[in-house]
RNA sequence: GGGGAUGUAGCUCAGCUGGAAGAGCACCGCGUUCGCAUCGCGGGGGUCAGGGGUUCGAGUCCCCUCAUCUCCA
């Protein structure tokens, strides 16, 4: 080892982050690598992951042969996010300095082209050559029988024994420098470079680089894979076709080796975060070194949540919008340990936006938009405080009447401070969001302690159930993908033929039920079917998939029903439906499809194409699509827009798109490379993976889309088009939904029926006539019910009918009044005039009509003395022949028998006569 | 996917153990005032989220659905 002292005089040669970012990208290209950008952080057409969060991942079909690029090198910065992982519990984030949820992966790719020698040599040159680090400062890690990387290291680059390490034994179950995608497919030994950032932060005597990853001395910048394995599902490792590199580097830790700081949060990625937040605090350096782990959270987190709006996620209760959710309430809350009640992460996120967007122009685009929900979801958070802040103190309110003194500890309780229970805490943070540690500091205010295990009892309990519900579906899910994976490797990709037409003879090569392959399966139920060829377009893209029949050989019998196609894989087609007769691999089939479905799908889709572009002209280019659905009884069309469409727009988007219709302009389909789609005006929203072939949709002279469904031939196919619904779906997205064709048509046709209908109801002579009708009618309720409340409604005066009171027992007057109301309202009513009328006493008072009813009061003297309505009730409705029920001051019943109301009335009489003697 | 909470007037919410739907703000009218603010009086506005059920009777109890909030996966 080189001498600590000597070291030091070794200099490395200040770099920014941007210029090592452009230095890297330009040192492979010059070394005939195509630039590759960065994909987005939600992963095209990849329900498995949540987020990008490995620089492969938008290379992983390239990686494992199935998708062919233009090019055999490549190099990119991806940007990238772990949320969970070995290294990364997301509430550590902040306290350790080497990690990041956000970081940039630095990365040179080799597919079938140069290996690990090359490779080598490449991440050897840039960072001691290009960058000027003393190759003294290095080290190297190999596999524990990686000969060959071991050789070029010792022998071609130089590098003293001293500094190179060996680990990993994946057959051991150390899959340390071992690299797998995952538990099949392709893997291959790694190689690591570490830089020795000092003897005197070793821990140990061991200088070597730390596999723990925990020495302070050793930090690792660079990691090589050497992918050369195909790891079979029986545990075998066979070579692979071709080799491959893939190299990943963290831009913020190499930025921390080149600017010379202690860590990622020093760098100029972190610094100008740091200071805005610092000015909004006021806080001088020595503050905010005291408070360092709540400025890296907040930094931190401000990129990932600025990166994750740009891409396009929306906070949500579930999913990728509450990972970011949660990142972001992280933030504001250690903003409200610094003492920062405002919003600020607008601030924050504007520095990210600003230091960024050079290498990321997309940022500045995006800006206002980044903005917006990040303001949004800040002030919806604060709403969340307030009303947890409610449920808080009325559960502290049982525990201390003391005095609030702000500023107070839990450290500094007494022993014998009451306590909150865990359950009530986790019930705050359970149901209304009111996150722990502030329960925790509220409640030290208040001089109460939180039984924190109890609440970590309670979290345990909550995640079991949560685990239980789940479990089950996703060991099944994990199951079937390998299923699907197997199947694929005998079979290879289907060829999708339903472009062309929409039937093909056809062979089938696999059958499936409940998660086994069947070489022959028989009788009735539900399967699975993989054919050699298909004219079933799969799901994706938005469209649906398509439904049919198989029948056998030249169209004869139906054998299966084809509910659903699907892709769980990509290239594999899976014909989900019901079996009817028998099914054999190898047998031939014709593969049917539901033509008149298919063409409803068709007109959609051609439809959502037209809809989006006149969507963009009227509205503006901001308003693009954000996720579609084409079935064939409608079309959905999701986009970010913070206002709902005024009608006039609304109108002048149906009418554009049905003009394009009218002119009936060919729709023609094209596969050319993605650059070629690019400079002929294609709008790609999404990122699409930079393959070579890409396929184009073109309404000529109107639209051009990359797009992988099926559509018409012209645009007057689509017939009609209607708009049905245009609302929110969330902050800042909204959601247009239409019909076409025939669909258009049965709406319209329905629309104009209800009219008749209603104006046949409402009296009025024709469907125009129907405002005038309905606001005259409206004016005769108004009256009606007014006089309806004025009295004057034919009954006799309550103080008469009260006045005329029998007493039938000493002390018990009684008044027995039946008339035909109006309605329940003036019956109850009336009952009600009569009690404060009368006073003292028993009323019953029946509304006479087909349903007869009674109803029967008893004053609080008299219910004391005994006589109950209730009682009452079930007496008058023996004559009534029906049921009732109540309290002793109160009870009604309902009857059958409108004849029987005198009799009830004289039945209740003698009940009380002989109750009050 | 699994829990918890909420859904009552345009807005913010009351509505106890089932017994004729309320308040404040906002809105309209009249009055007070030189005018404004204020205040007083009067008025309009509710399928009590939707659908089933229990009950003589449901905003209130039970079940289902939907939406929103929230936690977990």
């Amino acid at each position: 080892m080189v001498p600590l002292a000597a070291m030091s005089d070794l200099p490395i040669p200040y770099l920014s982050a941007a210029e090592i970012r452009r230095r890297f990208v330009q040192f492979f290209v010059e070394r005939g690598h195509t630039h590759v950008p960065s994909a987005s952080l939600v992963p095209a057409g990849d329900q498995t992951l949540l987020f990008t969060n490995s620089g492969m991942v938008q290379f992983k079909d390239v990686l494992t042969g199935r998708e062919k690029r233009s090019y055999v090198r490549a190099v990119d910065y991806q940007r990238v996010l772990r949320v969970a992982g070995k290294h990364n519990d997301f509430e550590e984030v902040g306290r350790t300095t080497r990690h990041n949820t956000f970081f940039e992966m630095l990365g040179n790719w080799s597919f079938g082209d140069y290996f690990k020698r090359e490779a080598i040599q490449l991440a050897w040159e840039f960072l001691t050559k290009d960058l000027g680090i003393p190759p003294e400062r290095l080290a190297a890690t190999t596999y524990k029988d990686d000969e060959v990387a071991r050789a070029v290291w010792r022998d071609e680059i130089g590098l003293p024994l001293e500094r190179m390490a060996v680990w990993g034994d994946v057959d051991a179950g150390d899959d340390a420098n071992f690299w797998r995608m995952a538990e099949t497919g392709p893997c291959g030994p790694c190689s690591e470079i570490h830089f020795d950032r000092g003897a005197q932060l070793s821990e140990g005597p061991e200088c070597i680089p730390d596999h723990s990853e925990h020495c302070p001395r050793w930090l690792e910048i660079w990691n090589l894979v050497f992918m050369e394995y195909d790891q079979r599902p029986n545990g075998e490792r066979m070579p692979l076709p071709f080799q491959s590199i893939d190299t990943g580097m963290s831009l913020e830790r190499l930025a921390s080796v080149l600017q010379q700081v202690p860590s990622n949060f020093d760098t100029d990625l972190f610094t100008p975060i740091h200071a805005a937040m610092r000015e909004l605090l006021g806080h001088d350096p020595e503050a905010f070194e005291a408070e360092r782990f709540s400025y890296q959270v907040i930094a931190d987190h401000s990129r990932a949540v600025t990166f994750l709006v740009a891409d396009g996620v929306a906070p949500s209760n579930e999913g990728r919008g509450y990972v970011l959710r949660r990142i972001l309430r992280r933030a504001v809350r250690h903003g409200r340990l610094l003492g920062r009640k405002q919003p600020f992460m607008d601030v924050t996120a504007g520095v990210v936006i600003d230091t960024m967007s050079d290498a990321y122009p997309y940022l500045a685009e995006r800006r206002e938009r980044i903005l917006k929900v990040v303001r949004q979801e800040e002030t919806q958070f604060a709403r969340t405080l307030e009303t947890g802040t409610g449920q808080f103190e009325a559960a502290l309110a049982p525990l201390t009447t003391a005095e609030r003194v702000i500023g107070r500890r839990p450290e500094s309780l007494a022993a014998d401070a009451p306590v909150l229970a865990g359950e009530v805490a986790f019930r705050l943070h359970d149901t209304y969001g009111f996150p722990v540690d502030l329960t925790v500091d509220m409640a030290a205010e208040y001089g109460v302690r939180v039984d924190r295990d109890g609440f970590t009892a309670a979290m345990a309990e909550q995640k079991a159930r949560s685990r239980k519900g789940t479990k089950a579906d996703l060991a099944r899910n994990a199951e079937l993908g390998d299923m699907y994976q197997s199947i694929q490797r005998l079979v290879g990709e289907t060829k999708f033929v339903g472009y062309d037409g929409i039937e093909a003879e056809t062979r089938v090569l696999a059958i499936v039920r409940d998660g086994t392959e069947y070489q022959e399966l028989t009788g009735n139920g539900e399967a699975e079917v993989v054919l050699d060829a298909t004219p079933f377009y799969a799901e994706g893209g938005g469209q649906v998939g398509d439904r049919g029949e198989l029948l056998e050989a030249g169209g004869g019998s139906g054998l299966f029903t084809v509910e659903d196609t699907q892709m769980p894989i990509a290239g594999l087609f899976v014909h989900r439906g019901k079996l009817h007769g028998r099914l054999r691999v190898g047998e031939t089939v014709t593969a049917r499809v539901d033509a008149e479905r298919r063409a409803r799908t068709m007109r959609n889709h051609t439809a959502t194409h037209l809809l989006h572009r006149a969507l963009r002209n009227v509205v503006g280019p901001e308003a693009h699509q954000a996720g579609s659905l084409v079935a064939p009884d409608y079309l959905r069309f999701d986009y970010p827009l913070e206002r709902a469409l005024t009608v006039n727009e609304r109108q002048a988007i149906e009418d554009e798109v049905r003009r394009v219709v009218r002119e009936n302009r060919p729709v023609t389909t094209k596969v050319q490379p993605m650059a070629d789609a690019i400079a002929a005006g294609a709008d790609a929203f999404f990122d699409e993976k930079y393959g070579e072939k890409v396929r184009t949709v073109r309404v000529e002279g109107y639209s051009l889309e990359l797009c992988g469904g099926t559509h018409c031939s012209a645009s007057g196919q689509i017939g009609g088009f209607v708009i049905t619904a245009d609302r929110s779906i969330g902050a800042g997205i909204r959601r247009i939904e239409a019909v076409t064709g025939d669909g258009a048509d049965a709406l319209v046709r329905a629309r104009l029926t209800l009219l008749e209908r209603i104006a046949d109801a409402v009296g009025a002579t024709s469907p125009d006539s129907i405002p005038d009708r309905v606001a005259s009618l409206q004016e005769e309720l108004r009256e009606a019910r007014h006089r309806l409340r004025a009295g004057g409604t034919g009954l006799p005066k309550a103080a008469e009918v009260a006045a005329g009171a029998q007493e039938v027992a000493p002390g018990i007057k009684f008044v027995a009044y039946s008339d035909s109301f109006e309605s329940p309202e003036q019956w109850k009513g009336y009952v009600r005039e009569l009690r404060s009328a009368l006073g003292n006493g028993v009323i019953a008072v029946a509304m006479d009509a087909d349903v007869p009813q009674i109803f029967i009061t008893v004053s609080p003297e008299l219910v004391a003395r005994g006589v109950s309505a209730g009682e009452l009730v079930k007496v008058a409705m023996n004559s009534m022949d029906g049921r009732g029920g109540g309290r002793p001051e109160m009870a009604q019943g309902m009857g059958k028998r409108r004849d029987g109301i005198g009799a009830a009335m004289a039945a209740i009489a003698d009940t009380l006569r002989t109750a009050g003697t």
